[in-house]
DNA sequence: ATATAAAATTATAATGAATATAAATCAAAA
DNA sequence: TTTTGATTTATATTCATTATAATTTTATAT
């Protein structure tokens, strides 16, 4: 059983064609639970994929979390961040070294969509923002 | 009472020098509780005040929303807005119309800071995203 | 197999929000 | 009034992201 095999099929139960770039950008999402950036996507992967081009990495990602694959973090004001832990979860992201945690959701907002005020609700992204346990000891 | 005479002896109360630029800023803010972003305001008060800079109302954008008089709101990926209201409450964005909601908080979240996973927690911003009544009756 | 069509990737350019910098203007205090 | 510091302004720059079009790869049909 190896990774490439599972991101494959990852990639393909959400109809999106597995190529060896996306999965490549699957593989490292599913290996590194940093929340990472398209920046460090690609810093990654070139070594080994040197005609990687940013581009792929940008589609790639679009197209997952259109897809609903992975998540969009929208929790840096500097970049987008993507998350391949799509179940209910909220965020800590520090504000000195940019880490970002996960967090668990209040229960109150595990529940699937609703409507509050008549909207529809599609997602929910809950941000806490602050000095992380290890700038708080570092200074 | 006059709204100019309010702004100012808000802005004092933070600390902020409220020259002319920023109470004509923070008065915005007041009166429109659009959420509005850099641009909006400048659009909205250039006419009266000609000589306004995009850079004034960045810097005093920030400089209110580092004092914790308004917030900041991460919210719109294009774009940043910011919200007179302070008070512990969640959004609503459209992905269609990009129109910002307020909506209430769960009772859980209205905690002050808290210090999950050993960090210091200095905001907490929840965000929900989908499509908005209006939106939803045009289609 | 080979040709053809469609999709994906890539290189390049463009957009646009936000910041950096420095000059000019304004306000306060000596 | 002079001087000092803060604020505003104009300009340039940065940088994440998107747009566009060309190239390459993959799938399909003949």
């Amino acid at each position: 059983m190896n990774i490439n095999q599972n991101s494959a099929e990852f990639l393909l139960s959400f109809g999106i064609r597995p190529s060896m770039q996306r999965i490549a950008i699957m593989d490292y999402m599913m290996a590194n639970r940093t929340h990472p950036g398209v920046e460090e996507i690609f810093a990654a992967l070139s070594p080994s994929m040197p005609t990687l081009s940013r581009m792929t990495v940008y589609n790639t990602l679009n197209l997952l979390s259109d897809a609903g694959a992975i998540l969009s973090l929208e929790i840096d004001r500097t970049a987008r961040h993507f998350d391949a832990d799509t179940s209910p979860h909220g965020h800590f992201i520090c504000s000195r070294c940019g880490h970002i945690d996960d967090l668990p959701l209040p229960p109150s907002l595990e529940a699937g969509e609703q409507m509050p005020g008549g909207h529809l609700v599609q997602s929910v992204q809950l941000a806490y923002r602050g000095v992380c346990k290890n700038c708080l000891k570092d200074q």
